[in-house]
RNA sequence: GAGGCUGUAGCUCAGUCGGUAGAGCAACGGACUUUUAAUCCGUAGGUCCUGGGUUCGAGCCCCAGCAGCCUCACCA
């Protein structure tokens, strides 16, 4: 550091113009020549040689040398090789890496004393030529440096990076650096967020933001986060999901509505819950589930073509293939596959309820159906696939089909188990939803003091809110199956951990 | 909330039966003008997660706690 200023730089930086992308040097690569020595004959050189082959290759053109354009890029010191006149280092950014040569009598005193001074993890600008070593690398050939910024921490073992889970979560900076394909993992992210925003608002759907703060934590069932406004002096919850509001605003004559956004819930923490996590959802006036499965497969479909690794997608030890279209089954059908059971027999249900450990006494034949569905059904389904037709009595938000009440138009996408989307033919009637909400509740403990009747959204209700589809999608979930991650804390960039005492 | 596993140098990891705390990388000093996780010589670096206990003696055995990971429950 003191030497640095002493050689009149900051070791802080400044701003640094007119670079180009490393991933764009590697573009250019084709401009490189070589002119053989006595005449002015020029021939461009291969690429993607390697050593061996490139030098036979250099072999057998003769006397000459090679020349290529001149290039300004800047990096991080991700590797550093020091050959006492000759330094090789590795320069990185967010879109590669290239190496860098610098040479003592090539660079000149002042460069190559500054040069002296880079230590991994310092940040550098470089301008120099583009051309390959004697190995065939791609190399700059620095004429001249500039001090970006210093990294006063060690970087981690150069070649395993972090391998703590903590430490990688809690140092995630350091992990974005140094993980193997962390950084092009969470812009993959970024690549499938984008592309659903981008597929909605094609179709004509219209982004909100709703509050996130809620006097009622509504539209699922889960436990909110409480805080307390002090102004109004009010209990507040963080909100448990988007559903209450899009549907008021269904109401309010926003025909077709979609949120991305955060939702809370204080419950449990696994390889597949965040306390706050990511949720899309749409409606769609004069829709139906329906509507709703096409719009799910294609948002989908565009997610996979968004990151381009195509339709087979590895998954663990397995694949996913999101090739369309996905399979479409019925909750019955499946539920009688996989059990050998048929799903009207409320008693043959129960039977093999009782032989699976599940309380039958005292509970709805459909609830205990949904039960042996999960434990049953639900880990077999590999997918994608859409379950479709649930049992009306554990859907409090859904229309019922209109042939059979007992059918709630209500669909499931499935993905290895995973439950990946949700959607509904959005129940409307006021007085049906006032009186399921009223079950919903009365099954709930008193302690569970969020329980409470949303009376406003029953008031938007009574003032006519069109038949629609709905569709929720955890956003979360559909990136750790396209970008194979079994865990959600690799895809969030900063999942929830116990605050750290002492720093 | 319950159970299991893990915690040793900045990082990645060894550590035998309970008997002086180890390696590689990184750091520091030196050699080297075409290296690829460069190589070679040398130096320095420790709250063995924390607190108790057993023992002549604990990184190792016992108890309690902390943190993380996994499984289960709640949930998506």
């Amino acid at each position: 550091m003191s030497r640095l200023r002493e050689l009149g730089h900051d070791p802080w930086g400044q701003r640094f113009d007119g670079r180009e992308a490393i991933r764009d040097l590697r573009g250019r690569q084709d401009e490189i020549q070589f002119r053989r020595a006595n005449s002015n004959e020029t021939i461009s050189v291969p690429i993607d040689l390697a050593a061996d082959p490139f030098r036979q290759w250099l072999g057998t053109q003769g006397q000459g040398e090679l020349s290529g354009p001149t290039v300004r890029t800047t990096g991080r010191i991700m590797l550093l090789r020091d050959t006492g006149k000759l330094i090789f280092l590795d320069l990185e950014d967010w879109t590669g890496r290239i190496q860098l040569f610098i040479g003592k009598t090539q660079v000149g005193a002042e460069n190559w004393e500054l040069a002296q001074q880079f230590d991994l993890g310092d940040i550098i600008g470089v301008e120099g030529e583009l051309r390959r070593t004697r190995t065939g690398e791609l190399t700059i050939f620095a004429a001249s440096l500039h001090f970006l910024t210093k990294s006063l921490e060690p970087p981690p073992d150069k070649h395993h990076g972090l391998t703590d889970p903590e430490a990688r979560q809690r140092m995630r900076y350091v992990d974005l650096l140094y993980g193997d394909g962390v950084r092009d993992r969470f812009l993959d992210r970024t690549k499938i967020v984008q592309s659903i925003r981008q597929t909605l608002t094609q179709l004509g759907y219209c982004e909100v933001e709703g509050p996130t703060l809620h006097a009622i934590a509504g539209g699922a069932a889960a436990r909110p986060f409480a805080t307390h406004h002090n102004a109004l002096d009010t209990k507040l919850y963080m909100r448990i999901a988007l559903e209450l509001h899009l549907k008021r605003l269904l109401v309010g004559g926003i025909e077709r509505v979609f949120e991305l956004g955060r939702v809370y819930r204080n419950e449990g923490i696994s390889p597949r819950h965040n306390p706050e996590f990511t949720m899309l959802e749409v409606y769609e006036a004069f829709g139906d589930y329906g509507t709703m499965m096409d719009l799910t497969e294609r948002l989908i479909v565009n997610a996979t073509k968004a990151i381009g690794k195509g339709y087979v997608l590895p998954w663990g030890d397995t694949q996913i293939d999101f090739t369309p279209p996905f399979a479409r089954r019925t909750y019955d059908e499946l539920f009688h596959e996989k059990t050998g059971i048929d799903p009207l027999d409320a008693k043959a249900v129960a039977n093999l309820a009782k032989g699976e450990g599940i309380e039958t006494v005292g509970r709805h034949p459909d609830v205990i159906k949904s039960d042996l569905f999960e434990a049953r059904v639900e880990d077999e389904l590999v997918g994608p696939i859409f379950v479709t037709d649930y049992p009306a009595s554990v859907c409090p938000l859904t229309k019922r089909k209109a042939e059979n009440p007992a059918i709630a138009e209500r669909f499931e996408l499935f993905v290895h188990g995973m439950e990946l989307a949700n959607a509904y033919s959005e129940l409307n009637d006021p007085d049906l939803q006032e009186e399921l909400f009223r079950t919903q509740l009365a099954g709930m403990s008193a302690d569970d003091s969020m329980a409470r009747m949303d009376h406003d959204f029953i008031r938007a209700l009574r003032h006519g809110m069109p038949p629609a589809g709905g569709l929720g999608i955890g956003i979360d979930r559909l990136v750790m199956l396209l970008t194979n991650s079994q865990s959600i804390r690799d895809i969030i960039l900063f999942p929830l951990l116990r605050p750290e005492i002492g720093t």
